[in-house]
DNA sequence: GAATTCATTGAATGAGTAATCGATGAATTC
DNA sequence: GAATTCATCGATTACTCATTCAATGAATTC
């Protein structure tokens, strides 16, 4: 018993466990002080005070600034990757029940929390961080549009709605979440998150009546 | 006829006349600068550069570089405020055309010409620029959204649609079209200005099927 | 337990940055 | 046409930023 795990197993906190905590406190400082002073007001310095850590530790790490600034779009794509994905599991469920599963993990608290709206919006904003930004998620949001556009293939083959085109469907539904998340950023007082939720479902009920019984748009 | 506007008017070009046009040329350079570098990279040396002057000369007309943000917003929110209060004049046409009028001149090439989509994103996603933007444009969005709401109560009175939320249905519609402008501005290749705009239409005709008679979002 | 690798520090470096200001000549006024 | 106001320049100033690097001590290896 106490031979066992010696040497094989590194001490419980290794040093590459360590390393990889270290990064994600600098992504999550990096995150935070995105939110607060906006991608021109983050500094290297700023970042690391907020980390509790010199400025030297962050280009150890990251090697430059905007290589850090890509660790962070990774680490927030790669949350919300595995969210909507583990959302998706059970296919036993609906096509319906997916969708609403789709909407749901857009606008987890987790995913759309308010510093992470200003980082995402931030790289969307910077025509300069906008490569950064193609380059770290890219795909990840081709992903997710094609699982929603297979979905919603799915359900005009179920019931049969005339005329509707998938495709065209889908980018009007994303670009209505995407508005949705920008309203959130914006006017956080007036815009929140479970409202702007259930807005997004109403107007998905009403495009699919024979799949949600919810009345179009209510208040 | 030689004696006539001699000294009343000033010369064709008077100073202030040159004074107005040196400021638009600089606000111009802004917009150009802020598309190419983003924000962050957007510097009053860059900025004086492309308008081909000095930086001296900058400073002389704004004071400083937060008060040349201000101006640039503040110009182009009057350039969309105008156009679309221009185009709901005519009060003979029907509520319909009004709406219709209304998606036409957030569409309208002037408006969401790309140079002019980098720089709102680029205020949008900065939280130092965000105070800016609300300072400078603040109460447009809200105008012409009460303009919206006021439109749909019309329309909802006229025709009759159950359980439809005028003040839900424009916000859902108005966060549709920021996102069909975040789309324009990322993927610039993918969505064009006109498909946005008919994709706009689209949605709008599904939810007032009786005003609109086009299919539901088909291709 | 000595040698070596690794994580961390913070002062130093050098490349920008916004903003200032005295100088210059053109336009305007009287 | 002299005096004055105005628009323009660009060198200068004082500052901030990302990045480097030698020094330090802890963890790991042998």
């Amino acid at each position: 018993m106490t031979e066992i795990s010696q040497k094989p197993e590194a001490p419980r906190t290794s040093r590459s466990e360590a390393k990889a905590e270290r990064r994600l406190q600098l992504i999550e400082a990096t995150v935070d002080c995105i939110a607060k002073f906006g991608l021109s007001g983050t500094t290297m310095a700023k970042v690391t005070e907020i980390a509790g850590v010199s400025v030297g530790l962050a280009n150890f790490h990251f090697d430059s600034k905007d290589r850090l600034f890509e660790a962070v779009l990774q680490h927030l794509a790669d949350e919300q990757r595995a969210l909507w994905q583990s959302r998706l599991q059970g296919r036993d469920r609906s096509s319906g029940d997916l969708l609403q599963a789709i909407v749901a993990s857009r606008f987890n608290p987790a995913i759309c929390a308010r510093r992470k709206l200003a980082v995402w919006f931030a790289f969307y904003g910077d025509a300069g961080a906008r490569d950064i930004y193609r380059r770290a998620v890219g795909d990840v949001d081709d992903e997710r549009l094609e699982a929603s556009a297979a979905l919603i293939t799915e359900m005009v083959a179920e019931a049969g709605y005339p005329d509707m085109d998938p495709v065209e469907t889908v980018l009007t539904i994303e670009a209505m979440w995407d508005g949705l998340w920008l309203n959130m950023l914006l006017y956080p007082g007036e815009f929140r998150r479970a409202a702007c939720r259930d807005r997004a479902m109403r107007m998905i009920a009403t495009l699919f009546p024979k799949h949600f019984s919810a009345s179009p748009l209510a208040g």
